[in-house]
DNA sequence: CTACAAGCTCAAGTGAGCTTGAAGTCAAGC
DNA sequence: GCTTGACTTCAAGCTCACTTGAGCTTGTAG
């Protein structure tokens, strides 16, 4: 009834498992007060700043880019609504970007893929020049990072 | 000046590195012939395959799932334009589900984050059900996944 | 014939994002 | 006072998609 929350319960509430809290406080996502028995003490605002971090993944930012977001709340303060959402303002190109690529990706289905066309130099249009789309391992050097000198 | 390319020439034409297309060998995507020096030898229709997987990859795919499709190929002969636009087909509705999703994620950077609603019960609407959207590493059990019994 | 680039295999390493396990501490109910 | 469960730290393990390195062989140009 307090309103420090133990790491079980925000677990609970938030949907992350406890070892990913203890994880994200360990890169310095969140933090924590302590009890004088050592445990984790959240104050509820930590829900937010969690559901941050999903929100955020989910459009497929690294923890890295995350934690640089998050730096850019006032320390001094509990964020306000403006807080937040000029972090998340920035996103929207982002996601923008990302639903470009998709739909050039779906175009490239018909057009590319299944046609004689796919000679890989031409597809290259499946990802002219975004690099902000590279979310997760795949080819090194495919597209947008220096191509071998051909 | 052959039909059949080195192992460096595929990696050249696809931007693949060689060591992932021994790797893709490993797992099965692609095959090779062998010239009598035990070196790989590659028709040129594996640069489609190659071409193929990547466009998978971008799109969200596993290697595993990549490999599924790319089973359902008639090992007999060359694939036709209609085969291989028949494994796409499917991956129209998945872009379509991604794209949608990231249009949620955006209304929800507005609508949500920004907002005093912040609960994350309610922020659920950021993936209500969707499970094809589960791309990448993240929470396990955030949403889709069973939730612990709240 | 000699370099040297390119290929081979197999094992181990990488990085992101966590989870799991071991060994111990703390809080609450009986 | 004792058990049970939630918590602690720290180290090691896991998946994915590769890359890197060691040690050796092959192909090509001069």
């Amino acid at each position: 009834m307090n309103d420090l929350l133990t790491i079980g319960e925000v677990a609970k509430r938030s949907g992350v498992a406890a070892s990913a809290l203890r994880f994200y406080e360990d890169r310095e996502l969140i933090s924590s007060e302590r009890a004088g028995s050592g445990h984790r003490r959240y104050p509820r605002s930590v829900l937010r700043r969690i559901a941050f971090i999903v929100f955020a993944q989910r459009i497929g930012l690294s923890l890295e880019e995350i934690k640089s977001e998050l730096s850019k709340l006032p320390p001094d303060r509990a964020p306000t609504r403006t807080d937040w959402s000029r972090l998340s303002s920035g996103w929207t190109s982002r996601i923008d970007e990302r639903i470009a690529e998709l739909e050039r990706l779906r175009a490239g289905l018909t057009e590319c893929i299944g046609c004689g066309c796919l000679s890989l130099d031409r597809c290259r249009l499946a990802n002219p020049d975004d690099r902000a789309a590279r979310s997760g391992p795949g080819p090194r050097y495919w597209v947008g990072d220096p191509r071998p000198a051909s």
